[in-house]
DNA sequence: GAAATAGTGTCTATCAGACATTATGGC
DNA sequence: GCCATAATGTCTGATAGACACTATTTC
């Protein structure tokens, strides 16, 4: 048997908006955004990883991210946009996929102390990645299982674990892979980022099936052509703001 | 196209480890971890609500919540428990489910400035509850839809809604069920869990060979009579880390 | 025509829903 | 025996997987 206690702390006293500069008078973690983007390329699950640039952890990789800025974040989801904004440049209107995963925070994960990370998973259309990648602080590295075969800094370790299993979790029964994708695309293009990410092969009969139940894609009329064999219809996306939901996961007794 | 900017934010230089309580030299929000704890009681999916005794939102019914103490709290997760420890106190060694559910946090949800709040949802089994709520501050209170029938403080109605749909949405393909009910439970009661969460009848032929294909339950020796008809046979639930996942989701034609 | 890939048709095993039937207790 | 509820059995429709088959392009 239980017995409720309803001594619940109640925040700060007073009732005054403080600038937001000042120091609130609760001591209060360090806090960043991270991001774990995702993007299929050369036939591979792949994240963007940065190369630290001091301490802790100088020159180590790691999950790019950002320092929240009271002044100008309006929130945390806009402080997520922010940083990535920083770290792509679009020239016209394209916006990747972005959803909040899970926010770690400890006193160990950060040698300075107390940190606490909001981390987003992005996912971005194949066409809208850079071609090359000879910058020196940036890379496009595969994953591999359920990680990275680089060491990464802090505990982003884990943080990409959790990510990619979300993502594997959410192709069960989403759409969500058609972000990975560029406006217009085929069926056997969007079939083989499924199969990529789930690691296992498709039926193409059944996949084209699930699809075409989900009503989720609508047919243009110009065709794509292949390096060899017959063409692919090209399909758009429906909507990009509506959820489809499969009523069954994908292969799940494949596994 | 798109080009890399690599210019990362690097977060603070130096590599001291701060003492706890000393405030960063970054400005941070306020930052708490609120919590949405669930019970079904009186055939109804009900939440624990807390009414607030200071300003801002003084008298409203608010979720239950704690300050993130830095010298206490080794991470967010702990913040979470002894936050519910201080809600409710168990006798023997019962934990309730407990899960991160998202991350909320801007400069408008609170007032006094830049807030954020953890949340975390709770499922509390239903014979670890108080029986009555005589209490002045803390209340159990049905929800209705996608949230309840009273206003709350900050952005807590959208965190309520938010918390059942997760859990409606587990409910689809998950086992988490269980953790609303005491450690011996029979069949038709496990059902019922599912049918006031989902606020839809099952048919029990179905819900009994969807339970028994997925092989989370053990059967005990005892038997449960109940006031009228035929006992049912008790079970208990395997394995509590392990997580099932049904193949399809739950009723989702009948929808 | 051969090769390659896109797209369709068909069969079957499996499973969910519906509903009937049997089982087991209290009164 | 009657009532109430637990538990099981059976039928059917829907669908995923498997795989064969057709279609359309390049060479």
């Amino acid at each position: 048997m239980l017995i409720l206690i309803m001594s619940i702390p109640t925040a700060r006293s007073g009732n005054s908006r403080l600038p937001p500069t000042t120091i609130p008078r609760y001591p209060c973690p360090f806090f960043t955004v991270n991001l774990v983007v995702f993007a299929v390329r050369d036939e591979q699950l792949q994240i963007l990883l940065v190369k630290r640039d001091a301490a802790p952890y100088q020159a180590r990789w790691a999950l790019p991210g950002g320092v929240l800025d009271l002044q100008h974040d309006d929130s945390i989801d806009s402080c997520a946009h922010r940083t990535l904004a920083s770290l792509i440049e679009t020239v016209d209107t394209y916006t990747p996929y972005l959803e909040q995963l899970k926010t770690y925070g400890s006193r160990d994960c950060d040698p300075r102390g107390w940190a606490a990370t909001t981390v987003y998973f992005v996912l971005m259309a194949i066409d809208w990645l850079p071609l090359d990648d000879n910058e020196q602080r940036g890379h496009w590295v595969a994953v591999r299982g359920q990680g990275v075969n680089v060491e990464l800094a802090f505990g982003h370790a884990k943080i990409v674990a959790d990510a990619v299993e979300r993502l594997r979790s959410k192709l069960e029964y989403t759409h969500i892979a058609v972000h990975l994708l560029p406006e217009e695309f085929t069926l056997p293009e969007l079939q083989r980022i499924y199969e990529i990410i789930l690691q296992q092969p498709l039926d193409k009969s059944s996949f084209r099936r699930r699809v075409a139940q989900a009503d989720m894609l609508e047919e243009m009329s110009g065709k794509l052509r292949d390096g060899s064999g017959r063409p692919a219809q090209l399909y758009r996306f429906r909507d990009y703001h509506r959820r489809t939901f499969f009523p069954r996961s994908i292969s799940r007794y494949a596994r």
